[in-house]
DNA sequence: GGCGCCGATGTGAGCGATAACATTCCACCG
DNA sequence: CGGTGGAATGTTATCGCTCACATCGGCGCC
């Protein structure tokens, strides 16, 4: 155990520096904030009363004056769904390497007062822009009812707001289904994620559409909730109905865990009787049995783009209304060629 | 897509309230902080005008004069660890539900310099508290290293540090161990984790002690890093090795899953050949071939305590040094009677 | 040598809120 | 009917910092 940290009463101010090194507290003040016109001699000096106090500016105070707080406010869902969290961490890394600091708020359901709420608690902290991970589509609803005066940036895949950003879910559903389609598969069936989710919407959309270009029948989805237990539950329904199908496009890699295990206990095997794709490429799909073929996002590179729009945004610069970024293929076990 | 925000250059001020009420910026402060002896006529009005202008109180002019800031600061390390990651998303749901704003800054690694430029940068928001995620042990070294003017409550296992929470991962890994020693196991083999992860250190220890204590002998164990890859790396050594076991305590769920895989490659079965128990009960582990037996954490406890720990710190109460949480077996398929 | 200029530094105001103290107003009492 | 007390409200100082402006001092130039 370590001793207990001795706690000080007061933090020093810039004029107890000022007065340990001679000078002005103004002079400290340039110094701290590196401005020119100050004699190297009087900052070397300046600097060494600083460390001596382990003086820190009170951000506060400079918040008072005008001064840029560096710190933006994030808005999630409490999901540990692996997308928002992802996208979260990304995020958070970007902010980190550009000396940002981030105020997290999570709404406890997508109400429109629970995410009114988060953003009252994230507003309260001198954020300069706001940035929304709208997983849901009511999260938009509740933001549109919000006139906010601090830039929001939105991270969402329907398009709806402006600006913002997402990775291109409708795309990357085509990839998949099309995967399949080359593969031989006409049944394909989409195992969906929840109906309010705007990246299940764009992942359902594009199933369907490239189903269509292909002149493929399309089958009524089978709604989950991104968990491997209803993920499983539908494998369980999807071998009860005697539904004839070769191929799963399953909306995230959580559902298809479920999905195969379900199909396992019947005694269907992947990929030789069923083949599956996911979505996401949690860290786990290579590692299934069998490996997962999935989609793959770029949670990292997005989180960097956030901020970059983040930044543009507050200094005013211009901005791509909507930015997408595209899903790869990684192409694993759990799909084959149809025989 | 929406219209633009239009974003009004500078917010109401207490006075902008007051002149429309009619009333002294004084009797507005009174009202937006529930004083008593305001005649309701006048709240009224005054909270009417707060509505017309949709003032905020601005929360640096609060800090200032030194006012509870109602947000705390919390570091973590980037990781996507299960652990971590949900005891962060624990914490998050606790303090939205005490109305407590979170700042959260990642460290890049756990150099010192890392750990400390994460800390200043949240030390620069006026938080009442800092909550340290202290995944390494590196990381309460660089803590150790600062004097810091605000309370400080970490997460970590070792209770080296006061005051500290923490699951106890000793006695989970002391439950894990005599399980599989009750399955009549004796052949078994610990996956760790990485060896600076304190988790992983006290992990390791509840098996040998437990071991011990039957007169087993505990082989070498093999240190992963905590994703999968590693453990099917582990895995896959194993089985070359010819190493003899019927049973294998994985410190974590998702080496576990690696480890099965390599373990299937060989023709190695679970749980018929070998028993394997896995740690965190990620919501995959049920429906993982075979569904994992694994000791659950739980997250949300631990993050409710967190910010009562902080509120008791903060408000000067008494708290207990060092407190723990434990996690329970959840007995699935991977685990069997030997024969 | 005096003037002007510029680099280095100091002074004072003000940001938006709360706390402490001052004032007003009215009801009630002797 | 004046005095008194407490509820309701107003006035002022203050927090730590930066900005705008004032001041100071030395150097170069005519």
């Amino acid at each position: 155990m370590t001793s207990s940290t001795p706690r000080v009463r007061t933090s020093p101010t810039i004029f107890d520096v000022a007065r340990l090194a001679g000078v002005s507290h103004q002079t400290v003040s340039r110094v701290i904030n590196n401005h020119a016109s100050v004699r190297e001699s009087t900052r070397l000096r300046v600097q060494q009363a600083v460390d001596q106090l382990s003086y820190r500016p009170n951000a506060a105070a400079r918040a008072m004056v005008g001064a840029r707080s560096r710190n933006i406010g994030l808005i999630t869902t409490g999901s540990s769904d692996y997308g928002p969290s992802s996208t979260v961490l990304g995020l958070l890394s970007a902010a980190r390497a550009a000396d940002y600091s981030v105020s997290l708020a999570t709404a406890v359901d997508t109400e429109p007062e629970s995410v009114q709420a988060a953003v009252g608690l994230v507003l309260g902290q001198h954020v300069e822009a706001l940035v929304v991970v709208a997983s849901r589509a009511r999260i938009l609803d509740a933001l549109a009812g919000l006139r906010l005066r601090v830039p929001v940036v939105v991270i969402e895949s329907s398009g709806r707001t402006s600006p913002s950003l997402s990775i291109d879910q409708y795309a990357g559903a085509r990839t998949a289904t099309e995967h399949l389609i080359a593969l031989g598969h006409r049944d394909i069936v989409h195992v969906a994620g929840p109906g309010d989710s705007m990246d299940a919407t764009e992942r359902l959309r594009g199933w369907r559409d490239t189903m269509a270009e292909h002149g493929l029948v399309a089958p009524r989805a089978l709604e989950g909730d991104w968990t491997p237990g209803s993920g499983y539950r539908i494998g369980q329904q999807l071998t009860q109905h005697g539904r004839r199908f070769t191929a799963l496009f399953v909306a995230n890699d959580q559902m298809s865990l479920g999905c195969v295990h379900a199909l396992a206990e019947r005694g269907i095997r992947v990929p030789e009787d069923v083949s599956v794709v996911g979505f996401d490429d949690i860290p786990e799909a290579e590692h299934f049995a069998p490996p997962l073929t999935t989609m793959r996002q770029d949670f990292r590179q997005l989180g960097t783009d956030i901020l970059t729009t983040v930044l543009d945004v507050v200094e005013d610069r211009q901005v791509e209304p909507v930015a997408r970024l595209t899903p790869t293929l990684v192409v694993r076990r759990s799909t084959r060629r149809r025989d």
